[in-house]
DNA sequence: ATATATACTGAACATCTGTACAGTAATCAA
DNA sequence: TTGATTACTGTACAGATGTTCAGTATATAT
């Protein structure tokens, strides 16, 4: 942190936890308790100085008026850090190899996705292995040669799609599996979604 | 949502945008003048209700003292819905089919995890393709066989690690290419990881 | 040596805020 | 019909809260 005096920190600090732990943001006086002052003010001068220094913002004449700037605040929410070239010697945390945030959840809005876990290995030469987590966006098709989650007679699978001549063939990435042909006709068939991501715990 | 009248509804939905959007719960001021009641009062008769029903609690006395019950607050944050067998006819989103959440952020510490994204394809018989994501846990050294990032001379790459005799190999995934030898004694050498998890992005 | 920033105390003030009480009107169940 | 619930208006009040001003003391920089 950017030139905070020790004083300063621990009282940002507080702040962070009580956003982190209780959700909510303390007002001067109760930040003025916890630290045992006895005056407002004294809480007063250390918010006027942690604005003055970018870390927080405060909403004149509101109560519970502080505002935490957000790169503070989501500093554990920002992602997983997404690592560049390394250079010698340089530990791997150092900010300059960064290159941005994986944001796992934020990639897929919970409420048009799901994740289906494979089984098997028809899927393996689209990198797709027996375990793995496919995540899938509820769509009721998909375009030719996209992979989707095909749900056959209520069984649901991985498989490239390819609709010709009124069927539908399901196709593996495995040497060694052959395509399905089904016949929506006769067979109850749909898509699941399309397959958006992929994620294996090791 | 239970027994909730429209009106409760649109000031809980209220609640809900505010902590979402500003991170911030509303006095009951504001929440009337947001909706033109002529009374504060009007507000409280509402809170009270919602509290009765159990979506909120309320601290008495303290300004902005709602709380919002965590289940409905972190809705959205569940992660994934991991879904299971299909039945046929249900749609994928019924509840029954739920076999967990696949909380991806809650999955990597971000403190102490980090992603790398891959060039190449040296290891892709490990089902490690070429722009794949890989979440490594920092740490000073793995075991052998275990896929790890390693640092030679400052460029990372993702292989199998495998010490011998004082040498270190790093075993690509791939029939066409061949292990590199590594001398620690002669060539800057470390570990940055070990990889955890693969994500990619289709 | 002087000025500035930090880290408070202490008292007072205006207003923000939750609360209370008294109503009105509409809806719905017993 | 009666009573309860919902959905407000309107007024008033006590206390919570941010703010201001006047100080004190220490450390740090110029």
């Amino acid at each position: 942190m950017k030139g905070l005096t020790a004083r300063q920190e621990e009282i940002f600090e507080y702040l962070l936890t009580c956003m982190k732990e209780e959700n909510y943001i303390p007002t001067m006086r109760e930040i003025s308790t916890h630290f045992g002052f006895k005056s407002p003010n004294a809480v007063r001068d250390h918010l006027m100085a942690l604005e003055k220094k970018g870390l927080i913002s405060r909403r004149d004449n509101v109560s519970r008026g502080i505002e935490i700037n957000p790169d503070y605040l989501e500093q554990e929410n920002r992602g997983l850090p997404i690592v560049g070239r390394v250079a010698a010697g340089t530990p791997i945390s150092a900010i300059e190899n960064l290159e941005g945030y994986l944001e796992l959840d934020n990639l897929y809005d919970c409420s048009r996705h799901y994740a289906l876990r494979v089984r098997g290995d028809s899927m393996v030469d689209a990198g797709i292995w027996d375990g793995d987590f496919c995540i899938v966006r509820e769509q009721p098709n998909v375009e030719n040669g996209e992979i989707a989650v095909a749900i056959v007679e209520g069984e649901a699978t991985v498989k490239r799609i390819d609709r010709r001549d009124g069927y539908i063939n399901l196709v593996p990435e495995n040497e060694f599996y052959s395509p399905i042909r089904v016949d929506p006709s006769v067979t109850d068939f749909r898509i699941g979604g399309k397959v958006v991501g992929i994620h294996r715990v090791l």
